[in-house]
DNA sequence: GTGTGTGCAAAGGCTTTGCAATTGC
DNA sequence: GCAATTGCAAAGCCTTTGCACACAC
């Protein structure tokens, strides 16, 4: 688990840890894929039923600072989280049937040096998120 | 202008030409880069002050369906939106200076290839922003 | 003790919706 | 005239903030 992890980071920082940020950082851990904030919050709150939203938020923002946790936004209009620690991969979404396909990571690293060298900037994403039409509903 | 198509799109699918669908476009039109809800209102609203936002917020999602017009997000919590017909372009957005750098469409060409051959799905996205870190605010 | 972290409640920003009045065709 | 469209006001959704209490060190 990331938790020593967390612990360390905060502590060093003059954070401290807590309950709520250690469930918050393991409900994350434990989606497979990407989670809301309120998803996030009614994982939490299952075992911990006083917890509240604002404070999912405020940890996810420090989760953030960390650079435990990154956001992406799938199109809906809501930011999902992702633990930095798992495999990164991107996203194709179906704008007309919602699918989402994984893709692996590599498939960017050309673009990305590419956009490096002619542009100078460096690239941070971790995860992408493509939108267009899946194999059935191009038809 | 766009009009005459607009007004084409419109009688063809049984929808109305109206002034404010025609300022709102226009707006958008008239925008060298990309556009809120919340400034095209102004800008409508400056030359028809009765305009209301709810109206602006329909005549997008209308342009949209008519794919006369695409949205993109920038990061900060609103969409923006592009005329189709324009040029298009993607971004790369530094997240420390806030600085946008346009890029070329077509650097993003072998990409969409890529995907469309290994995993037979069709990206469909006029606009693209890639968020990173600037040459300068790299250091 | 001191200052960090939390819950609560309220507000904030952007966007959507219900409804009656209006307008384009 | 009739359905499409608008303005208005209110609500909706996600997220943030102010404040007093609680807690860790």
């Amino acid at each position: 688990m990331k938790v020593r992890w967390l612990d360390r980071k905060l502590s060093n920082l003059g954070y401290r840890l807590t309950p709520q940020r250690m469930m918050i950082l393991s409900a994350i851990e434990g989606s497979d894929s990407h989670i809301s904030a309120e998803e996030i919050y009614a994982q939490v709150r299952a075992r911990y039923p006083q917890v509240n939203i604002s404070t999912v938020y405020r940890t996810l923002e420090l989760l953030k600072e960390l650079e435990l946790v990154t956001e992406i936004s799938l199109g809906d209009g809501r930011v999902r989280y992702h633990c930095m620690g798992k495999g990164h991969h991107h996203h194709l979404v179906c704008q007309k049937c919602g699918e989402i396909i994984d893709v692996e990571e590599s498939i960017l690293n050309p673009l990305w040096a590419e956009i490096q060298q002619k542009y100078n900037f460096t690239v941070n994403m971790k995860h992408v998120a493509f939108f267009g039409l899946c194999a059935k509903c191009r038809e």
